[in-house]
DNA sequence: GGATATTGCTCAGTATGCTGACTATCAGTA
DNA sequence: TACTGATAGTCAGCATACTGAGCAATATCC
C-alpha cells in the first residue's frame, strides 16, 4: 500500500488523515498496549470486588512461587518473563504483605529462596474465581472459537518474539 | 514444541489441575503483558536503530497532535487512549524535546492547544520507516493472513471492552 | 591457587499508567 | 448575578518496566 501524498496540513481535523502514517487501528504495537490497558483494568476490577488488593504481577508471581517452592528470583523472573529489577519490588511487595517469605540461600550465598505463606496460599484460593473472571471479561467481545484463536496467535507471535525483550521467558531445566 | 508449565513442579504429576491454577499461557491477560512487553521492546529497539529516541506512547501523541493541529490535552488523551494524567508527563517531553508546543487556548483559558514543531513533523517523517518495521517484527512469528487475523481479534476484544478503562477511546465528534 | 568471568541481587534514574485530590475555569440555572 | 455542577489540567503517590551501574559471591580457566 504507497501513500504518495502531499503534506498539507488538511483544515478540517475531523476527517481521517492520508497525508500521515496508518492508522492506530492497523498497528499491532497500539492494539497490544490498549488490549493490556484493558486486561488489567478488569483484573484489578474483578479482584478488588473480591475484597482482594493484588496486582496482575502480583498474582503471577505468587502462582509461580507456590508452585515451585523454595525457587530463586532470576528463576522466578524467568518462568514469568519479569525483568529481574522489576522482581525486586514485586516481592517486596509480596512480602510485605505477608504473602511471601524471602530467605537467604543455603546453597547459593547470593540467592534469595521464596516461599508462599499460609496466608500466601489461602489468598490465591480465595482469589482464583475472581482471576478466572477476569480472564472471561476480557475477552468478553470475542466468542469461544475467536478467544482461543486470539489466544494462539499471540501464544505464536510472542514465541517468536521471546528474545526481544529484556526478559524473556525462560522456562524450568529439569 | 514442548511446554513445560511453569505450574508443574509439584511433586506429584498425576494430579495436574487441582491445586493450581491455570497456566499462564492459558491467561489472555498473561499474554497481553508478554505481546505488549515484546512490542515496546521491538519498537524502542527500532527506533533507536534509526538514531531516535522516542517511545511508543510519544511517538503516538506526536502523530496525534501532528494530525490534529491545535488540539487540546483531553480531546488528545481521547483519540489515543491515554489517562489524562498521563499524557501531562507525555507532553512535558515533548516540548522538552523540542518537538511539540503547548499554548493557552484563547478560548477556554482551562485548555492547552497543542502544536507539532517543523522539528517534530521533521522526526515524524525521519522515523516512519522504523516504525513501520517494528510493526512487522512484532509480527515475525505469523503469516500475513495470521497477523491480520491477530489484529481484527484485538480490535474486537478492545472495542468491548473500551469502557472498561479508565481511559477508554473517545473519537472526535464533528 | 589465583586471576577472570559470570551470576544473583539491588539501586538510581526514567517513563508509562493508574487513583484520588486539587485549582482554575466554564456552563447552566435560579 | 450568585450558585452549582462539570470540565481542563496538574500534582502526589504508587506500581510496573526498563537501562545501566555496582556489590558480593560463585564458576571457570590457566
Amino acid at each position: 500500500m504507497l501513500t504518495i501524498s502531499i503534506l498539507v496540513n488538511d483544515p478540517a481535523p475531523s476527517c481521517p488523515k492520508e497525508n500521515s502514517v496508518k492508522d492506530n487501528n492497523d498497528m499491532p504495537g497500539h492494539l497490544a498496549r490498549r488490549f493490556q490497558q484493558i486486561a488489567v483494568a478488569v483484573f484489578l476490577a474483578e479482584v478488588g470486588d473480591a475484597g482482594f488488593d493484588l496486582t496482575p504481577v502480583q498474582y503471577a508471581a505468587l502462582a509461580t512461587i507456590k508452585a515451585n517452592p523454595g525457587l530463586d528470583q532470576v528463576t522466578l523472573a524467568g518462568l514469568i518473563a519479569y525483568d529481574r529489577t522489576t522482581i525486586t519490588g514485586v516481592i517486596d511487595r509480596l512480602v510485605q504483605k505477608g504473602l511471601a517469605e524471602r530467605r537467604a540461600s543455603s546453597r547459593d550465598r547470593r540467592a534469595r529462596e521464596l516461599e508462599i505463606t499460609d496466608e500466601g496460599r489461602r489468598t490465591l484460593r480465595k482469589i482464583t474465581p475472581a482471576v478466572e473472571s477476569a480472564q472471561r471479561v476480557m475477552l468478553r467481545g470475542l466468542s469461544a472459537k475467536e478467544g482461543e484463536e486470539l489466544m494462539r496467535l499471540l501464544r505464536k507471535a510472542i514465541t517468536a518474539g521471546n528474545e526481544l525483550s529484556r526478559a524473556p521467558l525462560r522456562e524450568m531445566q529439569a
